[in-house]
RNA sequence: GGUCCGGUAGCUCAGCUGGAUAGAGCAGCAGCCUUCUAAGCUGCGGGUCACAGGUUCGAAUCCUGUCCGGAUCGCCA
């Protein structure tokens, strides 16, 4: 590699000109500004203060030495106490056919041997999917594509959530009001109980607000409405296993998961392994138990179970209700620990918003506390709120952004776009829906994924996503190109023979330079977005791979180019930004079409 | 109130393991299609990096405090 060489470099040069060893930690070479000349830049001001002489002086000395030791270190030059230096045109090019020549290019076995389980998505089964389940899943799906391009064994889980009072409003609904299947109503299953549940909450207030006019207070009046009761009495003989309770459940969760299936396969999304709350909620209470007998846990006179964590700086918390039925903690220890017993994960990390950071913090400290070491493994994949312009998503106000919607405008959208365009030339018609929907897709998971994670984002749905710019479709229309270009190249390079001449090519001009350096940073970023669980590294990355190399096709003929060795090169380099732009769309899940 | 996260151009976002004059896109203005796809390219304008101190040769980046915004502190999930 070459920064391992240049250090390298630096040490022995260091050594010879001072007699003595530099420290490390000042040693970083990093990318020299675009403004002046060089590949590579090192700062001298530590080692100047040092030495006790001038950083020009130091560096000149330095640039000097390493020259002399180190061969692909053609020039160097000196800015105050900055030491730019200039590696040989040669060594890029045979960089540049190295990776050509590695079908796996840019990723690596970092992770090899270790198992990482990721669960996301995580519905509720009382609603369909909107924006913050989009940014969910795409996170997921695509941190576990960067895992596995990093060597890991991914394991990819969903939790669905399919029981609790919030399933049993939805089917108190269908049964007082509702009464007809996804078919009759001609609905999608998932929208048709979401319906349900949004008419009971309507229901519900009226109800209420009836009760507060009788001269309830609204608390009073919250507990006493018939309909919560009713829906309450219906959890109850869920619990109990009532037949005839089980059998709607099923059939109304079984309308969801047909609805959720066609929105996953639309977004591209898939999982290993599914788990179910209905089959795993009541696994905690054997930990709670086992806590409680080794004393990590203790019983308040109620008989309720709870956990001390006060001494760490938070507070109780309940884990056993005083009834003996079990919280949403008592479940995540539950499932936690059969994830553990079925998969022995090195990780389990859990895509889950940033308001749950507290429950996380919690549930690791819980486990530990009761003496599981593999408590460390939990990581939660904390990312931050989709915002609408007037703030949070609520799906009681009718403000949440539908995901099926969402996605079907885009597609439209694109339509609209490309027809607009005229670049429809000879495509059937199914060629060109597959077209639109890449491309809208492409639009929507780029401009979700290439945010910062952790960071809240803002959705604005009066102003469309765009498709022009740090988009989706500018980079698909990049990668497009390019094909299109080498199609062409082909009989171009039939009477060539293999290879790049690089014999010839110690002079390499800027914007070649830059796109090689470019993909020559591929592989760390790729590593790095594993490191931080962020595919907007991702992203940010092709984008300025896309930007560069438009900025190079525009600049320079390609097929064009009279000089072979360096219209191979072109080619070459040509070739392999858009190999890059295509494995780096697949680390985020965005096709790349091969006309636009 | 406690804890955590954030505040960078009109808007949306990069940059944050300290390094050169803080970058993109959108929006605005002005150019570029007889040549490899104009969903592109080029140029212009736009900044007290919330504020105040501190550490340092050097701070958007690290530390402390203040202000503002968000999340959370449920026998909800």
């Amino acid at each position: 590699m070459l920064e391992a060489k240049l250090t390298q470099t630096f040490i022995k040069a260091f050594k010879q000109l001072y007699d003595r060893q530099p420290d490390i930690k000042h040693i970083s070479f990093q990318k020299t500004r675009s403004e002046f000349e060089g590949d590579r830049t090192i700062v001298v001001f530590p080692f100047s203060k040092i030495l006790q002489q001038s950083a020009e002086e130091t560096a000149q000395q330095i640039g000097e030495a390493m020259m002399q030791l180190y061969t692909e270190i053609v020039r160097f030059n000196v800015v105050k106490g900055f030491l730019n230096l200039t590696i040989s045109g040669k060594y890029w090019v045979s960089f540049l056919q190295q990776a050509l020549s590695m079908p796996d290019f840019g990723f690596n076995q970092s992770g090899k041997g270790k198992r990482m389980v990721i669960e996301y998505s995580s519905p509720n089964t009382n609603k369909p999917l909107h924006l913050g389940h989009i940014r969910n899943n795409l996170l997921g799906w695509s941190v576990a594509a960067i895992l596995k391009a990093n060597g890991y064994e991914v394991v990819k889980v969903n939790l669905i959530n399919d029981r609790g009072i919030h399933i049993c409003k939805s089917m108190l609904a269908w049964q007082k009001w509702g009464g007809k299947s996804p078919e009759e109503t001609a609905m999608k299953g998932d929208k048709l109980v979401g319906e349900m549940y949004v008419r009971f909450d309507k229901e519900l207030k009226a109800e209420i607000a009836g009760l507060v006019q009788q001269g309830y207070s609204s608390e009073e009046a919250a507990t006493r409405a018939p309909l919560i009761i009713q829906a309450q009495e219906m959890l109850r003989l869920w619990e109990a296993g009532d037949p005839q309770t089980h059998q709607l459940w099923a059939t109304m969760n079984g309308w969801v998961y047909e609805g959720f299936n066609q929105t996953y396969a639309k977004m591209g999304v898939d999982f290993d392994k599914l788990y179910y709350e209905s089959e795993t909620y009541l696994l905690g209470k054997e930990i709670v138990e086992e806590g409680l007998k080794n004393g990590a846990l203790f019983q308040k006179t109620d008989g309720s179970i709870w956990c001390d964590l006060s001494a760490e700086g938070l507070d109780e918390k309940l884990l056993l209700r005083a009834d003996g039925t079990s919280v949403y903690m008592t479940q995540d220890l539950g499932t936690a620990k059969l994830r553990m017993s079925e998969y022995q994960a090195d990780k389990m990390i859990y895509v889950v918003g940033n308001e749950q950071n507290y429950h996380f913090e919690v549930l690791s400290r819980i486990l530990k506390k009761i003496g599981y070491q593999w408590a460390d493994t939990i990581e939660h994949l904390s990312y931050g709120m989709v915002e609408l312009p007037e703030g949070k998503m609520k799906s009681r106000e009718g403000t949440v952004v539908d995901a099926d919607e969402l996605m079907d405008e885009m597609i439209l959208t694109a339509k609209e776009m490309t027809t607009e365009l005229g670049k429809l030339d000879n495509l059937t018609e199914e060629e060109a829906d597959k077209l639109f929907t890449t491309i809208g897709l492409g639009a929507l998971k780029y401009f979700i994924l290439k945010v910062d994670p952790r960071k809240n984002m803002l959705f604005n749905p009066d102003e469309s996503i765009d498709f022009n710019g740090n988009t989706g479709p500018f980079i698909q229309y990049t990668h497009a190109r390019i094909r299109s270009l080498l199609r062409k190249a082909t009989h171009v390079e039939e009477d060539q023979l293999p290879g790049t001449d690089i014999t010839n090519t110690e002079f390499l001009p800027d914007k070649e330079r830059n796109l090689i350096r470019l993909v020559y940073s591929f592989p760390q970023w790729v590593q790095q977005a594993a490191e931080s669980r962020s595919p907007a590294l991702i992203a940010n990355y092709m984008y300025e791979l896309a930007k560069e190399f438009n900025q190079f096709y525009q600049s320079v003929p390609i097929l064009r180019e009279e000089n072979i060795s360096l219209r191979l090169l072109r080619l070459d380099i040509s070739r392999i930004v858009a190999s890059i732009l295509k494995k780096s769309a697949e680390l985020l899940g965005i096709e790349m079409p091969e006309q636009m």
